[in-house]
DNA sequence: TGATCGCGCCTTTTT
DNA sequence: GGCGCGATCA
């Protein structure tokens, strides 16, 4: 296959540009990704470059298996197979693996999680004396993060202030607590990778001889620390090819640096850029609004986005009384598409600021029987249970890791409390040793009853330890459920114990996937794993997901929910600046992942932490040129609604059939489409709608909103 | 020690 | 509106 085909110009000029700095300066839909796989390519099989000298470094983990994929395709799996691709911490926490005896740390080390760093920041706190309240740990875990990404250490952390005195304090006992657990965090993986090339020359050598050709997607969210390290590796003239958007800047909250992009020009007086401007994604409508909300932006230089594609049907914007009526009115909308054709559920997405707004556009989905898919949110890693679970894998890995073992030495149940816990930590922080140090030398004035459970535990992890490397991760896990009786912990005769035991047979599942994978390697795998999506890609059902999480994808109907002051832009953004443009910069990400059809919609009233208070909408949606809306929601303030449904909003199409008082009784027989037949349980009125519950011989119980559910009546 | 209840605080966004 | 934490009781 032609690896230039389907390309315009500018593609393929990026593609084959020749070697040195390039930076491609692309806008949304412009087939960034395209080019920079086919460039992988292209240097394979024209240029005869060897793959295991290109390094390709991703956003997400996501990306990289798309891209490897895609390789796959184009090279054979056997030279894909042999390229280095994936996200900066995928990457670096291989280098420190191999590299472990230079950097000073166990091979063996562990990952911590954010869930992990926050615990160790409460600890830091509480052993220095210092009031979690007073001092927010996730406010301090924040700073000291921030501190790592601009590669500054504990000793240099400029202190300035009474607050800056305490973080640095907090982030010296934070490291050395690390240290102690045979731990790295997110942060570390990187810093300690920069640290370890710059002390060492003669290693840095060997990755820059390996890494002729560095490729770099989504640079405009590189923060200082991955910046450094791109320009070690590239530092001896290795050709270096990065793609950025400065329009898709949306991660400066973590540390992303806008001016990396003014860094590589300085850095390589040399640089070619080039810039990709055609879109092929979204109608001009759409291109056209986006670009009004962008233009706002000060201090960009304004791309003249252009496309192909004709004008498309206009944007819809509306207005809903409450988060509950804009989820409703969604679910109507992609049900109304659905049934006349225009769109397959699955082409649809629903995006929303932050993840507590999902809930009500969940329960409208569940309402309406119809299924969704959720992107993040609640994040399979982060379920206590599975928490649990690696937290044991990890304690049988590192025996070091005390936040592991303090997080399970309990569970189930065994008759360790947080007293004795909480003397076994002063023990070890006394003697500078691990929790478990402690655990196996027991000091001598504990309770008889505690020595007793302690000595049973330890006699658990010993076994575990003894089987450790002669057992693969499923037999091992087995072996840990089985031990601990597991099992029977949590299937407690409810819902949600089954629901949890699930998760853990997932894990399980997981682990069998990775078969042959050591320990160490899957645990680094689950820790920078952060979205499981990639379970219900077949499902043909709408996507809900956030703002950040919608880069890199499109939808041919996009749906953007809570278009309020306070929300979009959020609250804790309107008072800065450039955080305001970080705001308006996610809504043009979130704009320019459609492809043809783009609904905003604002709700009157918006619920708080359980209050309700009325709500202004979004100032951004001034931006848009009134030409390009198709007629906003006529929805008259005056509360409520009471008989009739919101069907104010101009749109070509119907207002969906509802239903006016009661159509099912209990005892019925009814079909439903999808569930097949069942027995309706109850029937009853909320708001407008008829919420029929229907007990499904095979779906099981369900509740169903009649105005969309369509059920087909049996028998009384 | 472990279960239960009430209180306060919270919420950006993710590798 | 929910979750974690601390106080309180079996």
């Amino acid at each position: 296959m032609d690896l230039l085909t389907h390309l315009n110009a500018q593609q393929r000029e990026a593609v084959t540009a020749s070697d040195g700095a390039v930076l491609v300066l692309a806008g949304p839909g412009s087939g960034k990704t395209r080019v920079l796989t086919r460039r992988v390519a292209w240097l394979v099989l024209e240029q005869d470059i060897a793959p295991w000298h290109i390094l390709a470094v991703t956003f997400t983990n996501k990306a990289a298996r798309e891209m490897r994929a895609r390789l796959d395709q184009l090279l054979g799996a056997s030279r894909s197979q042999r390229l280095s691709l994936g996200t900066f911490h995928a990457i670096c926490a291989r280098v420190l693996r191999q590299e472990s005896e230079a950097v000073g740390i166990s091979k063996d080390y562990v990952i911590f999680d954010s869930d992990d760093q926050l615990r160790l920041v409460r600890q830091a706190l509480k052993e220095l004396n210092l009031d979690d309240k007073r001092y927010r740990p996730q406010a301090i875990h924040s700073a000291i993060s921030r501190a790592k990404n601009e590669l500054v250490p504990p000793e240099s952390y400029d202190t300035g202030s009474y607050y800056g005195e305490i973080v640095k304090r907090v982030y010296e006992r934070y490291q050395a607590m690390l240290a102690l657990n045979h731990a790295l965090d997110f942060d570390d993986l990187l810093t300690k990778t920069v640290w370890l090339f710059e002390r060492n020359p003669g290693v840095l050598a060997r990755y820059q001889e390996r890494y002729h050709h560095i490729l770099v997607d989504e640079f405009q969210d590189t923060n200082q620390a991955q910046y450094r390290l791109l320009h070690l590796l590239a530092k001896r003239q290795n050709s270096l090819f990065c793609v950025a958007d400065e329009d898709q800047s949306i991660y400066a909250w973590r540390g992303a640096d806008y001016r990396n992009i003014r860094r590589l020009r300085n850095d390589h007086p040399d640089l070619r850029v080039i810039l990709l401007e055609q879109n092929y994604r979204s109608t001009q409508t759409i291109l056209d609004a986006a670009r009004g909300v962008i233009r706002r932006n000060p201090d960009r230089t304004d791309k003249a986005l252009f496309t192909e594609r004709e004008a498309g049907p206009k944007i819809v914007i509306r207005e809903a009384y409450d988060a509950d009526e804009e989820a409703r009115t969604v679910v109507d909308t992609i049900a109304q598409l659905v049934a006349q054709e225009s769109a397959k559920p699955g082409d649809c997405a629903i995006m929303y600021r932050t993840n507590a707004q999902s809930r009500a556009l969940e329960d409208a989905f569940m309402r309406a029987g119809l299924p969704y898919r959720l992107v993040g949110a609640t994040r399979f890693y982060a379920r206590a249970e599975i928490k649990d679970l690696i937290a044991f894998l990890r304690l049988i890995h590192n025996p070091a890791d005390s936040i592991s073992l303090t997080r399970v030495i309990n569970v189930p149940a065994r008759a360790i409390g947080q007293k004795t816990v909480a003397s076994l930590e002063s023990a070890a922080r006394d003697l500078g040793v691990s929790v478990y140090d402690v655990v196996k030398n027991l000091p001598a004035d504990l309770g008889v009853r505690a020595q007793r459970a302690l000595a049973a535990f330890e006699e658990l992890v010993e076994g575990w330890l003894e089987v450790r490397d002669s057992l693969t991760v499923v037999e091992l896990i087995d072996r840990v459920l089985q031990d601990t009786r597991y099992a029977e912990y949590l299937r407690d005769g409810t819902d949600e114990g089954e629901d949890r035991w699930n998760n853990i047979l997932e894990l399980r599942s997981v682990a069998a996937e990775y078969a042959g994978l050591p320990l160490t390697e899957f645990l680094a795998e689950v820790a920078l794993v952060s979205d499981v999506d990639s379970l219900g890609d077949d499902v043909d059902a709408p996507t809900l997901l956030t703002l950040h999480a919608a880069k890199g994808l499109e939808f041919p109907i996009v749906f953007i929910t809570g278009l309020e002051e306070g929300v979009l832009p959020h609250s804790r953004s309107l008072d800065d600046g450039e955080q305001l443009a970080e705001e308006r910069r996610l809504l043009y990400v979130g704009m320019t992942r459609a492809k043809d059809q783009l609904y905003l919609s604002y709700a009157f009233i918006r619920s708080r932490y359980g209050d309700n208070d009325p709500s202004i909408p979004s100032s951004f949606l001034n931006d848009i040129p009134s030409e390009l809306v198709a007629g906003r929601s006529k929805r008259s303030r005056l509360g409520a609604p009471s008989g009739q449904r919101a069907t104010t909003w101009d749109v070509k199409l119907d207002a969906p059939r509802v239903r006016t008082g009661p159509n099912y009784s209990a005892g019925q027989r009814v079909r439903h489409k999808a569930f097949g037949e069942g027995l309706v349980i109850e029937s009853r009125s909320d708001n407008n709608d008829e919420i029929v519950t229907v007990l499904f011989e095979d779906a099981g119980l369900k509740r169903l909103m009649a105005g969309l559910a369509a059920l087909e009546v049996l028998s009384n």
